[in-house]
DNA sequence: GTCTATAACCAGATAGAC
DNA sequence: GTCTATCTGGTTATAGAC
């Protein structure tokens, strides 16, 4: 607890705006997450307004993702690369959340998309290409592939942390069968 | 027009509800939307509050979606039942918002998880354990190939609605391709 | 059933003492 | 930098005329 207010706020308004969307939060719930006496405006000595400290967690995350991105460079096999990104997916999960709940309204939207497509939810057709003309895996459309990949481990993820209940088989199975399916 | 005023402020509740989040959406937007005069208390003659708008605005659309669900039964080929159920999920599509949007906050969530899995995302293993025995699908983990495809099915429905931006392949490639995964 | 008007409340934001 | 106190505006909800 030893950090400053300014990023006690920001810790606060990340978790909360990505668990109940930003209309829910009050910037007395900020106030209060941070230490702070709740009701007074000490919130407005570290932040112009909700909409300003929603754009500064935001940069801050985004930055703390890019920071964090290791190039997972198609060298392990397939079940190893599906693991990871859905590693990666929950590395990014309050981006993620705040996407969903708030859509458009989200300051930076661009880079978020941008963070999540290159750093979380990459699986690459080229290497499925490479894959298809040494004759490792089956021939087929390579994006197709990579789409369907790409959508099962997001969808997967999506339901896992967001539905909440039990989506069907538990993630060792679903990423062995995902190789299985892209491999045979 | 014609539809009473209850049903109208049904619909654009639903509309707004599911396309802002229920705290975003002011009672005067609901009386605007529903041809009442914005400000005035008249939404009060049709309903106590907010949630229960909310809450009427959901069971109708549970209601409807039950209505609606065809059997369709293991008839057709593969890629005939994924795009139906890509279709299933376009129907279900506002209740699919405001669980994503509003999560365990709405009413009778566990009914609207039900009719999402009984209606739209059901991809049946005990078909594919069939299809395995029968030596028309390799054989692999059922339970895994079915969540794979669902999930798969999902995502790309969300990412495709949700999150606006280009997903990789249209609709026909992913299904075709998805079928080819599971078949061969 | 809808309107005008308004009450009651709460959230965002500011002023000024310490 | 945090506090108490307060302003301001918008939102829910009600009262009563038509």
């Amino acid at each position: 607890m030893g950090r400053d207010t300014r990023t006690r706020i920001l810790d606060t308004a990340l978790a909360l705006f990505a668990a109940r969307g930003v209309e829910a939060v009050t910037v007395t719930e900020l106030e209060e997450g941070a230490g702070l006496s709740p009701g007074s405006g000490s919130f407005y000595r570290h932040f112009a307004s909700k909409q300003d400290v929603l754009a500064a967690a935001v940069a801050r995350e985004i930055d703390r993702a890019e920071a964090r991105r290791v190039p997972t460079a198609g060298t392990s096999d397939l079940g190893s690369e599906y693991r990871a990104t859905l590693d990666a997916l929950d590395d990014l999960r309050p981006l993620l959340a705040l996407l969903v709940r708030e859509g458009g309204r989200l300051p930076e939207v661009e880079r978020i998309r941008g963070v999540l497509a290159e750093g979380g939810a990459r699986i690459d057709a080229a290497r499925l290409r490479d894959l298809m003309e040494a004759g490792t895996i089956p021939e087929r459309d390579a994006e197709g592939v990579a789409t369907a990949v790409m959508m099962a481990l997001v969808g997967f993820h999506l339901a896992e942390r967001f539905f909440g209940g039990p989506v069907g088989v538990d993630r060792d199975r679903l990423v062995a069968t995902l190789a299985s399916m892209v491999g045979t």
